[in-house]
DNA sequence: TCAGTTGTAATCAGAAAGGTTACAACAATT
DNA sequence: AATTGTTGTAACCTTTCTGATTACAACTGA
């Protein structure tokens, strides 16, 4: 089980969005960079324009960064596009029995240390900036 | 999208064998306790045991730990329970078109900072144990 | 008005998880 | 040796979630 590839699509979006930037980038055109179906792409393209990364132009077409680079985070991009849902990243089985001495509390006794491994990931999401991450595209 | 319950089942049945040592601890007690069937409870019987976390009695019935609660990490049990493939924690989009700029080096361009995150979350899971979790359960 | 795009709904297929049934293999007990 | 309880394992089903795809209304600029 793994984490959508929402979080890539969006990041590889971004990217395309930034790099072309001197041209009209559309849905269709990065669909075809990121190799999935425009609709997808548009979807995303909602996300990133709820969370505020991105502004897109409707009717004549075109989306752009609506932030700088630095400023855009790996793990901004991974809450634009909910990789993780409200339970958080690790998804807890449903019906512990609560008359059990362990399955009445196996919640509370877990909690805390699955938080703290979610809470490391993330952190270190947001060390990467999307100006790291055009530095690979960038003209030798 | 979140990471599979059995990370949580199988915590939860190392709590139970341990919690519980001095009776038989069979899949069935077990299952009662997570609150899902009992071949499911065998499945994550097998991973473990084949993990060297547990030894389990085929025929007369029971698992036992084999090895101390403060030797088992949260990082054993997800690898032992194969919460993620191989590919990694990140699932990345499989067709990037290697004729554009942004496409051919994407992989290149994410791949450092999305291991680093993924190890950032299995370094924190390898620093709770079984022994942490079983404090909830101790006698007051 | 027209052409090109975005926003969005609806539907589909495929994958993966967990649930469930069924039963052979096995070990201890009688 | 037969019985009993349990594990190992296959098979099948249902549900859920992506992402793919089609379709079309809404919108913008030329």
């Amino acid at each position: 089980m793994q984490i959508t590839s929402r979080l890539t699509v969006a990041a590889h979006t971004l990217a395309v969005i930034e790099y072309f930037k001197n041209a009209k980038v559309t849905s269709d055109f990065i669909a075809s960079s990121v190799g999935v179906n425009p609709v997808v792409i548009r979807r995303i393209l909602l996300q990133l324009k709820d969370a505020g990364l991105i502004d897109v132009a409707r009717g004549s077409g075109g989306a752009t960064l609506k932030k700088q680079p630095r400023d855009i985070t790996l793990l901004d991009i991974y809450r634009a596009v909910d990789c993780v849902e409200e339970g958080g990243l690790f998804h807890f089985h449903e019906k512990p029995n609560p008359d059990c001495p362990v399955g009445g509390r196996i919640h509370q006794a877990l909690d805390k240390s699955l938080a703290k491994a979610q809470q490391a990931m993330e952190e270190s999401l947001s060390q990467t900036t999307l100006a790291d991450i055009l530095k690979t595209f960038a003209p030798a």
